[in-house]
DNA sequence: AACCGTTGTTAAAACAGTTTACCATTCTTG
DNA sequence: CAAGAATGGTAAACTGTTTTAACAACGGTT
């Protein structure tokens, strides 16, 4: 029975009701109106086929398909013209099983509502896209729910030969199912983040440098009073931003206070929400920094909504520079983050781990700030 | 913006169950410096090992993975311990090769720049990575860049067995490889379009029935004289909104004008300069109906800033309710388009046709307009 | 002429499952 | 009580590749 194995469900009973059909070999004719269209699919094709109509081994098709050395120009020349002439595509089950790799990543999503639709995770995951196409890998992507990672199915992944090696987005160091991989061995690189004591595999963008740029700015721009709607504090990189927010007030001379801190969840409520918060304790405050730019967003659609004018009154500066915000009103001062490029980086590093390279991945890639008009002079300093 | 939260994880107990597996089988020793750290690596086991601990066939025990009821209760049983006990997992390259099916469908996005950090194919990918997962399949992921399928990268998908079936998202009539598709048979269901008279599987949304409603709104408000930002004359669900628009007018005994209709590339900046556009040709209008939630925003944004207030002086309507736009200032009267569920149908029905189903799928999802306060009374109406 | 390397090709053994045809038992039934 | 039908299990063939060890043919040394 050709039905699915495994992890049938409920669903599965509705399938058993279609017919299992047979395999219709030879060639199908497909009938348009009455006339009977010949509408050739082709047939399938196996090695043994090329290498019989070519008059060589089967071991000699193989080595011409992988371009081997130890096959003459003539013969290379008159199997790929059968090749070509027979329409041949190797089946890559056949060739991942015999081989070692099967040429598949994952990427893996966290469990958000909306983690698919997320200009952050999808501007990494199009630069995973690209380099994993050029490097003739396919990409499989799966969401971690709880439930997923509970049966292992992380694991199973590779286990049962799905891929050669996962890209985690999105995940911090609450997420001790990351650890699984390094216990055994298995290919990762964790995106975004680092893990543990170094743990894991990982290439990041540079929070730090991002936060110093944005505090200098703020701070130059005569701003004493400055928020932090934070998110995260799970996150290593999360947490390199509020360090660096601390550290800079304190080499500025400021005295940072508990009062300046509050979660925004990494949402746009949650921003807004903050602000709030962030005002009620200190209406001094005239500058914020934001963890990311969905936040930022919100920040400043409660400050637009309630009276405060941005920049004039505070300014927001935020993080990610997500596409399409550059038309905001007033559009946004931020940190760039190079998401395209870590994705890019991610999987060049993912892939050279599995073709064997064995020392520990730990890149970070510079930031920088983008100065639009969500900033500007503290009001006081004002001519 | 790096870590959001992961719902609910107490997995800091479950993850320490998949660390080091006390199998039976022999296990690896990896050493760190020169102290034997024991990290048992799980010796690969095959179905001819299971078998042979378990005193029985392979046969059998491939039977017993597959629920095949002539295998007795008892030597399910038998079998089943021996398999938990030494963590045999099969081998899905194996399972698909000798088998008819691969348990992976794909999914193909168009070839724009951020296809991936779309809210539109977002809400659909979630609908179809739920449904997927239910149904044991995996899911892969491909963009349709020209060079991918002109060298028929699409057809080797099948061809080569990488997947069952493919799910084409946010493609519309000018993307003519489609119809490969159809030509050979293969399993393939067009997400939310059509395409040539019925040639292909799909299932979409009802944009009439949205615009109907959306219309029959502004028209019930008062509004004569109401523009359209349109895009993609190529997609027929598109070209849905816009003949419902023109018919609804001229059954209000409105005569419609071309002057009225813009294309807006379904992007915020197009939707921007194609209301500066309708605007300049024709001030008196008074409400205007966007092909998408995105150049709504446009409109919006343009207005706005340029001294009409929403919906004060010009209502406008939407399509698609992406997320997080109901907190847009004004919020966004929109046409729901369930996308989710859209997404589940279309995996649910892909799946279907893979198993054997040969009929024509044509399913077509009910909209309906959600009212917020972008619309609104026409002006000379008002007391 | 015997020996040694190359060079190019091949047969056969993996890889890890599913499926089929057949073979024992045991259970009915005339 | 023998014939026929279930029931439960197995050996072997099959899926389509890669890889390895062996080998033939040939030119170049001693």
């Amino acid at each position: 029975m050709p039905t699915p194995p495994l992890n049938s469900s409920p669903e599965s009973k509705s399938a058993d009701a279609f017919a299992p059909s047979r395999e219709a070999s030879k060639e199908i004719t497909v009938r348009f109106n009455n006339a009977a269209v010949e509408e050739k699919v082709p047939e399938k094709v196996n090695i043994r086929e090329v290498a019989r109509q070519a008059g060589v081994s089967v071991a000699t098709v193989s080595m011409v398909l992988n371009a081997s050395p130890r096959i003459s120009r003539s013969t290379h020349i008159k199997v790929q013209k059968m090749i070509d002439k027979m329409g041949y595509r190797p089946n890559r089950l056949a060739q991942s099983l015999s081989g070692r790799y099967t040429q598949v990543v994952a990427v893996m999503l966290p469990p958000l509502r909306h983690a698919f639709a997320d200009a952050y995770f999808g501007e990494i995951l199009s630069g995973i896209a690209d380099r994993a196409g050029k490097l003739g890998h396919k990409l499989l992507i799966e969401q971690a729910k709880p439930q997923f990672v509970k049966e292992g199915k992380h694991l199973e992944l590779y286990e049962r030969r799905f891929v050669d090696g996962v890209l985690c987005l999105g995940f911090n160091e609450k997420h001790s199912f990351l650890s699984d991989f390094a216990a055994r061995r298995y290919p990762m690189i964790l995106v975004d983040n680092r893990f543990g004591d170094n743990l894991l595999d990982y290439v990041h963008c540079d929070y730090r440098l991002g936060a110093q740029q944005a505090m200098n700015c703020l701070l130059q721009l005569g701003h004493r009073s400055i928020g932090m709607v934070y998110a995260a504090p799970e996150s290593p990189t999360a947490r390199d931003v509020v360090e660096t927010y601390t550290s800079s007030l304190v080499a500025a001379g400021i005295t940072p206070s508990e009062h300046w801190l509050v979660d925004g969840c990494f949402t746009d409520e949650g921003g807004a929400e903050a602000t709030r918060i962030l005002l009620s304790r200190d209406p001094q405050i005239s500058a914020l920094l934001c963890g990311n730019d969905k936040m930022a967003l919100g920040a400043i659609r409660y400050l637009t909504t309630h009276g405060h004018r941005v920049p004039d009154d505070v300014s927001v500066v935020g993080f990610d520079d997500i596409q399409h915000l550059a038309y905001a009103n007033p559009s946004l001062t931020t940190v760039h983050l190079p998401l395209y490029e870590l994705g890019v980086l991610a999987c060049e590093k993912l892939v050279e781990r599995i073709r064997g390279k064995v020392e520990h991945v730990a890149e970070v890639l510079p930031t920088h700030l983008v100065l639009r008009e969500s900033t500007g002079m503290m009001r006081s300093l004002r001519s």
